[in-house]
DNA sequence: TTCCTTATTGCAACTGGTCGCAATAACTAC
DNA sequence: GTAGTTATTGCGACCAGTTGCAATAAGGAA
């Protein structure tokens, strides 16, 4: 895998020593194909590198994550979900009643980051975002309040970076 | 206070229990001008009711957040900042970097509201976002990485609503 | 006023994630 | 290959917030 090899030069390159533990995080992680929560790449990175303490995984993450490597997302259930950051940019509409999510690109959000850009000189890292609301199914049937405690948490997390 | 009185109702109105734990959670919220963490909320509130769980803070402050009272904002410090639900609706840019919070108001927001409403039919819950970024100061100096830990937290939470 | 139903509470245990620190092990220089 | 420096690790304690449960008390009915 070469992108992934990459990846673990940048990672000297970048000033920081190369581990079994980093080495095995990004292996899992560039070995799955969804999101995946800290405690599921804790579980995988085991059946690989027999012991690992899960203070090393949230640091691994959090520097592949600095490094651009990784995008961790809140979708609102309680727990951040890891994976490989991918180009171009696309975020997350969850519904806060039925749990479902869209994935949209970032197509809309250009003009709010031009915006905010222009306005303020706010230079926003607007990437994988998590939006929150109402799906078009449960919002043409509404009334029903929302159930799913999980939406209500959270509201509108996005990616961390560095 | 009126509105103060008003809400009480409300929550009696949509079929919950005025309790005086409940009421006092409300009434250090509305008495602050800003936002405040939970725990200075059980604190305020333990000088006026002498003994109150966090739970019940807790689940309080949900409670009023989903009738619309309150408003949670994860600034990316690790903890919840509660306040007064205001109108019309504002956001927040988090400058990773000096940690510095602008105040923005909703207006570049509604065009990408519009949007995915229209593409999706998705109603988002676009209030009291915390958009994280870089700010013109820091931008324009640029070359040193981030290093307030807590900016790289929580990304873009938003508020929580019901 | 008393009784009854059940929403709400306090508690204590738990969750995902963070942090400080001593031990370990990457990397560098020799 | 060996030694030295120091980033990284594992650990255990901690943090904010959540949850299950038995005890309590709010509000409605009699």
């Amino acid at each position: 895998m070469a992108q992934h090899n990459e990846m673990l030069q940048s990672v000297r390159a970048a000033g920081h020593r190369l581990t079994p533990q980093r080495e095995s995080v990004l292996a899992v992680i560039a070995a799955s194909e969804q999101h995946l929560t800290a405690e599921e790449i804790l579980k995988r990175v085991r059946t690989r590198y027999s012991y690992l303490g899960k203070s090393a995984v949230y640091r691994s993450l959090d520097l592949l994550t600095e490094l651009g490597f990784v995008t961790q997302t809140d979708l609102g259930q309680g727990r951040i979900e890891y994976e490989l950051h991918q180009h171009p940019h696309h975020h997350h509409l969850v519904c806060r009643n039925c749990g479902e999510i869209t994935q949209v690109d970032h197509q809309p959000f250009t003009n709010l980051e031009k915006q905010l850009k222009l306005k303020h000189g706010f230079n926003a890292d607007l990437d994988h975002f998590a939006i929150f609301g109402q799906c078009r199914r449960c919002d043409s049937r509404a009334g029903t309040r929302a159930t799913r405690k999980a939406n209500r948490k959270g509201e509108i997390t996005q990616t961390r970076r560095g």
